[in-house]
This record gives structure tokens, C-alpha cells and sequence, in this order.
DNA sequence: GTGACATATAAGTCTGACTTTTTGGCTCAG
DNA sequence: CTGAGCCAAAAAGTCAGACTTATATGTCAC
């Protein structure tokens, strides 16, 4: 899905990244850069690239005479897909899960109002096809199938509401999915309710009924945080 | 407001960054990392630098024995707040301007209504401060005082949402309020009923009315929508 | 046409020298 | 003792050049 290690500077921050997002160095601390350099083994060409990344995420500043500094959390660029990856690959990754599940709920009804009035026929006919494969696999415990589906449906959702930011977001909901599906209930099959919520939102927007699209992907969303609610009060 | 040319990549970056947003360079184009450094006048490790970047935000990707090609806008890390002022300040800014308030619309009410359950005595009494502001500066002319007051309101309503993912749109929300006013009606009063609605929402929250609170926001992003529908139709 | 192979190309990497900015401490006058 | 101003060290920033590596493309035999 993503793309790691791409180049040595890349390596670095496959390891450098996680670290600090995991808080590993607190807010303040000061790297710098030859160390840094020496303790990947790497010429300082190559650390300053990563470096330059990690500032334009605002991980980090750089500045002279004083070195490389963990920026407060407050000011990390959290939706970066880099930054929510390295984050949910961290400790706080129940945090992060619901910081991304409450953002889910309050974009997707919109986007789904938005997606009932501009759907192509394409849009529609892939979107039925989605819960459709989402039914087909929704009892004896082929959630792996499910989840594709579950994906796919939510990615054209996002990107037929015609709104390029909610369209970005499809990735941080694959990974929101993704992740609840592998690290909480991967045993059970999916609430019944839910499959059956999905295919009357494909519904709705095929008849380009935007109140009950958004009503219904709420009703969706409501349901995930609820979730969250159990696994984690 | 922002940062900019901190060092010379910094520079580079401010108008090689634009210069992409804004289209100059067609996706697919072809750019040599020797080339750019010669044309920007620097060493060609600063380019690479600031190539770097460019590629963390999805703009470019560098691949050996190609070169530097520009990515479709489809890739492009559009919530990463350099992208979205670089994007501004070009030629699609109203198409920008009007995917963002969308994006407002659905999360400003869900962050009102989380607001008031979680927002401290501290940031409910500056919440109603800001609302006095507004008021205050609400007539006469003093539009740059009253956008001042705006902003802050919906930083703070976004901030005492308590989730980071909504804190975080706080300099975004800023971004199209100052854009709206600086470059749309800078001439006129603001409408009266927006501001009675903003101090009806820091009553809201103050009394922890959630509901009540997400609703008002409502009507006031959606007031926001239609003002877009009017003058950009 | 198809496959293997050679070649040119542009990014990637490393190294070392040099410059610039900034800070923390030091001196010295008041 | 205090404060202003100056100095020197420290770390990032910049540059130039040599070398490595991956890879797209063209060539040639089959």
C-alpha cells in the first residue's frame, strides 16, 4: 500500500519517523545531525534529506547553532498518510484510531449527501458492487474478502462526493478499516446491521436521495464509534 | 503567518512549489534535478533537498534514469498546509476555496457539539470573548478587527473539540476566512444573523448543549456555502 | 517479432572543505 | 552586583567533484 524505504533516505525514515511519532524523543529534545548520521551509517547528504522531510511534516526544526528539535505534537502534520502510518504503527495507535473514526464521522454522511447528487452511473454501478461483495461475504468468517469490499465501497463514497479533500481522506479510512478489522474483532463476522445499512446507502445514492444517503452513512459511522466505545471506553 | 524561504531550499521551494500547484508544469512532465539547480542558481545538493520535499508532499516523484515527474493532482497531499496555500495563492483558488469550506461544513458542527461536552472553563470564557468581539466590531467598517475575532472563534471551537484531527484545520479554517475576506466582500458589514449565531454557539457550549451547538454551526457553515453559491456561482 | 545484452543517462551517494548564523559565556564599565 | 557588548565555538548550511547504481532504451542475433 505504502511505499517503504525508497532510496537510503527513505530507509532512515522508516526508522527515525516512528521513533519520534512514538514519542521516543520528547518534545525539545535535540538530535544532531552527524550523530544522527553516524548512527545509520549514512553520509550526511542522506541524513539532511531526511531531515528535510521530517521538517516539512513538522516533526522537527532545524536550526543553527542548536541543531535538529522535536517539535510538540501540536504541531505534527497529522494528516500526513506518512505521519497517521507511523502513528498507528505506534504505541498510541488506540488514540490515533479514534481520533480518525470521530474525523470518519464527520466527514463521510456529508460526503455521501454530496455523492447522491453527483454520482456518475459508473460510480453507482461499482458502489452496488461493493455491498453487494460486502453481503457476499459477510457470514463464515471471510472478513479478509469483506474488508475489501468494505474499502472499496467507502473510497467511492469519498470520491464521488466530487470534493478532491474528503476524496483524499480514502486512504486514511482504508488504514482506519484495515486496522480494526486486524487488531480488534477479527474473529467475529461483521454486524449484520451494518451490511444491511451499506446496501440501502447504494441505494440511496443510485436514486440520488442525499438526506437518506447522509442519514444512513451516519447511522454507519455512529455504529463504528459506538464500537470503539466497547473495545476501549 | 507562515515560514518562509528558511534557507535556500526554502526559497527554491517557494516558487517551484507554487509554480507546480498552479498547474505550470502539466502531470507527467519530466524535470532534471542538474537543470533546476542550475536554473535556481544552487548547488545541486540544496535541489535535491528541496526535491525531497516536493516528493514527501506527493507532488513529484524521483526515479532514476527518469528524472523529477510531476504527479496528477490526484496524489497530491492536498491537507498538507503549504500545498493548500501554495494552491491559494494560484489560479484555482476559488475551486480551493470552495472545497475547503465544503470540508468546514462537515466538520465544524461536529466539532461545535463536541465542544460543549469537553470545552474547559478557561476556553468556553475566551470562546465567549471572541463572540464579543465579533459583535463589538460588528458594524462601522472594522471588517480586519472582525476577522480577527472569527478566527479566533473557530480556533478555539476546533481546539476544545478535544480531537487533534479537527484542532489541527484550525490555521485551514483561518486560511478561508481571511481568503473570504480579504478577496470577496471586503467592503460590506458582515451579516448580522452570523454573528448573533456565533455568540448563540458560545452559549451553547458554555451551558454544554451539544446538540444545540452542532446545529447553530450548522447554520452557520452552511450560511458560509450559499454565500460561495452567491458571489461564485 | 522476441529475447538477451550492451550502453547511455540521470538519480543516488559519499567526502571534505568552506561559510554563516547563533548562542552562551566572558570581559569590562557602570 | 548588573548589564551591555564582544568573542569564540558549535552546528547547520552550502558547495564542488568524483564515484556508484539502477534502468530505460536501443541493438543485435535468433
Amino acid at each position: 500500500m505504502s511505499t517503504p524505504g525508497r532510496g537510503l533516505h527513505g530507509r532512515v525514515l522508516d526508522t527515525l519517523g516512528p521513533a519520534i511519532t512514538a514519542g521516543e524523543y520528547p518534545p525539545g529534545s535535540v538530535l544532531r545531525t552527524d550523530e544522527l548520521a553516524q548512527h545509520f551509517q549514512v553520509s550526511r547528504s542522506v541524513m539532511r534529506e531526511a531531515v528535510r522531510v521530517l521538517e516539512s511534516m513538522h516533526l522537527v526544526e532545524s536550526r543553527r547553532r542548536v541543531g535538529v528539535t522535536v517539535r510538540p505534537k501540536a504541531a505534527w502534520n497529522v494528516y500526513d498518510p506518512q505521519v497517521i502510518r507511523w502513528r498507528l504503527a505506534g504505541a498510541d495507535r488506540p488514540h490515533q484510531l479514534r481520533s480518525l473514526t470521530v474525523l470518519r464521522s464527520a466527514i463521510e454522511p456529508v460526503a455521501a449527501g454530496l455523492a447522491a447528487r453527483h454520482a456518475t452511473a459508473a460510480q453507482c454501478a461499482e458502489l452496488t458492487e461493493c455491498a453487494l461483495g460486502m453481503v457476499a461475504h459477510s457470514r463464515g468468517h471471510e472478513l479478509e474478502k469483506y474488508l475489501v469490499h468494505d474499502v472499496a465501497f467507502h473510497r467511492v463514497i469519498l470520491a464521488a462526493s466530487g470534493n478532491e479533500m474528503f476524496a483524499r481522506l480514502g486512504d486514511v479510512v482504508a488504514e482506519v478499516l484495515t486496522g480494526r478489522t486486524h487488531h480488534e474483532v477479527m474473529f467475529e463476522d461483521p454486524d449484520p446491521a451494518a451490511v444491511t445499512l451499506h446496501v440501502q446507502v447504494a441505494e440511496a445514492v443510485r436514486e440520488g436521495d442525499a438526506p437518506r444517503a447522509e442519514r444512513l452513512t451516519r447511522e454507519i459511522t455512529m455504529g463504528a464509534l459506538q464500537e470503539l466505545d466497547v473495545l476501549a471506553p
